[in-house]
RNA sequence: GCGCCCAUCGUUCAACGGAUAGGACAUGGGAUUGCGGAUCCCAUAAUUGAGGUUCGAUUCCUCAUGGGCGCACCA
């Protein structure tokens, strides 16, 4: 079809033109359709319904017999595309051949070799529910990118450094110098009188190294245990130092001639490169800031790991540091399109109406952990998934406690389970019908409810190539709630266990369709599959 | 003061610049003799305001209003 258009237009249009080809989210529209006629009318001084005309005759003709239903010109300019239930029928056996590979691809090229940053949360305490919405996040966008076919690296990013003020700080506080972290002694040592003990014996700095890989040990047990997410790697700010790779990065920058010295600190020329003003790399008394580290990472990434793509998920309070980075990269000639920052705007934690304002204060920290124990591993992580990244939404905790068993996550759940549950029915009672691919008369998937649960599942592959390319995770959660939703629709409506066996044949392997993709759906959501519930 | 993000049914979230703005929760009705009623069907109900660009604007631009977050030699 594209083909078609695009052939029609290189005949007719020296200039590009921008078109698209869409599925309309209302039906009445078709299953796909395209405004390119309505883009060209201006071009071609002509009006759109004439193109569309002619587009139409020139897609007839390089389709296949009987690929399309029909295909309807509508204003002002649109032209709307019916898929034939042969064809659909088609795709259904497509999906019973490929499985669990059915929606995957390969990436050939260019851009294929991904890192992919989050969570990465302070080694100086807990990690807490706002955390949440970049650790899921970014887990269910690895498994995205990964069925797309890149080969993606996750990676969690230690903020470790003994340098750092933040590590002194942590220090201070464990010996007692300090009460920055004031919930350390309840959350830390309470427990742990030895762990005090060993530490009051260090500097502030060996202190807050030391009670930094004690707190960085419990997160990441409870991400892996509890959260249930796995990263390739831990990486250790502190091992920049060790590897000397932040005093090359300085070198590199200095003799890029980026940098100048003031006021007994070195700083990077930004604002020659876009950023409001120009940054500290060296501070007067010599240590690193937290940016010359950070671009010694990315210096790593880029440039000694080679990764085609770097994408980091960040929390919306480090949006303002973003462009610094960015900056930065592109003065070491690292190409735009190289880096991506997705900002995770803030969870409002809110309790029955009222927010709930985080603090530092002991016992006041609203963790991950207490929130998956409230409402559950598959509604927390559904919920986070369920929004766009740049929308700033309201967890309601009260609620969400309240209503987990009506949480949406459970609606998908239970089309799965029905589904299954139906396989099971046939295979225990050793029935006639036979589950396979031999010999199916997929013709005889002809009502409506069968059509539309067919044209359903057959979204599944754009879906996954939308979000490898706009990272927008929330459409396939979207998508798994519609094909449930046209799954319990079509359970009311037909049925798959009938008198008729060749029926029977074909409905058991729309089933299993059905199976196939909410399976690899909800796997690369990181959703459950239940057996019963 | 400057910058980034957000504003959509009662509530909470969707909608690559497309056609009749969609779902969930809440509210009000309804569905029993067969595959699991954690389901299905119907109804009520929304684009913050004012301009602009466009064949077409919830979407892009400007201003206003109201929120979130930044603006360190913290990370």
């Amino acid at each position: 079809m594209l083909k078609a258009i695009i052939d029609l237009i290189k005949k007719s249009v020296k200039s590009d033109i921008n078109f698209d080809v869409f599925a309309p989210e209302n039906a009445v529209f078709g299953h796909y359709s395209t405004n390119v006629a309505l883009r060209l009318a201006k071009i071609r001084k002509q009006p759109p319904l004439e193109i569309a005309e002619e587009i139409r005759v020139a897609v007839q003709a390089v389709a296949p017999q009987g690929f399309f239903e029909k295909i309807e010109i509508a204003a002002p300019g649109f032209i709307n595309f019916w898929l034939s239930p042969q064809t659909l029928q088609n795709e259904l056996k497509e999906i019973l051949i490929k499985k669990e590979r059915y929606g995957q691809s390969n990436v050939k090229g260019q851009m294929s070799k991904v890192l992919l940053e989050f969570l990465s949360a302070n080694p100086t305490g807990p990690i807490h529910i706002g955390n949440g919405r970049g650790a899921f996040l970014g887990d269910a966008l690895a498994n995205i990118l990964r069925f797309a076919g890149y080969a993606v690296k996750t990676e969690y990013y230690v903020n470790n450094a003994r340098v750092s003020e933040q590590i002194k700080n942590l220090g201070k506080t464990a010996i007692g110098e300090s009460d920055a972290y004031p919930y350390v002694g309840e959350l830390y040592f309470k427990k742990n009188q030895a762990l005090k003990k060993r530490l009051g014996k260090l500097s502030a700095s060996e202190a807050g190294y030391a009670l930094a890989d004690h707190i960085q040990k419990l997160n990441s047990d409870f991400i892996k245990k509890k959260l249930k997410i796995k990263f390739n790697d831990f990486f250790e700010e502190e091992s920049l130092f060790k590897s000397g790779e932040v005093e090359a990065g300085l070198k590199l920058l200095k003799k890029k001639k980026l940098t100048y010295e003031q006021d007994g600190a070195l700083w990077f020329k930004a604002a020659g490169f876009g950023d409001s003003e120009d940054r500290v790399l060296v501070r007067s008394g010599g240590a690193p800031t937290y940016f010359l580290t950070d671009l010694a990472y990315h210096i790593n990434k880029f440039l000694k790991r080679k990764f085609d793509k770097a994408i980091n998920i960040w929390g919306a309070d480090h949006h303002g540091y973003a462009p610094r980075l960015k900056f930065a990269l592109k003065a070491l000639a690292v190409k735009e399109e190289r880096f991506e920052i997705i900002i995770a705007q803030f969870v409002r934690l809110v309790r029955g109406g009222k927010e709930v304002k985080m603090s530092k204060r002991k016992g006041d920290i609203e963790t991950l952990e207490k929130l998956i124990d409230e409402v559950g591993l598959d509604a927390a992580r559904f919920f986070f998934l369920a929004h766009t990244a740049g929308s700033h939404i309201d967890f309601d905790i009260k609620l969400a406690r309240e209503r987990s068993l009506k949480n949406p996550v459970y609606y998908v759940q239970y089309a799965y389970v029905r589904c299954l549950s139906i396989l099971h029915k046939i295979k225990n009672q050793k029935s006639k019908i036979k589950n396979t691919n031999q010999n199916l008369k997929l013709k005889l998937l002809n009502t409506p409810e069968d059509i539309k649960l067919i044209r359903e599942l057959t979204r599944f592959p754009e879906i996954v190539e939308d979000i490898s390319k706009n990272y927008q995770v929330h459409n396939l959660v979207r998508y798994a709630l519609e094909l449930s939703r046209n799954f319990h629709n079509f359970y009311e409506k037909e049925r798959v266990i009938t008198d008729n066996k060749d029926l029977s044949q074909s409905r058991l392997a729309l089933a299993n369709g059905v199976l196939i993709v909410l399976k690899n759906t909800l796997e690369l959501l990181g959703i459950s599959l239940l057996e019963k519930m």
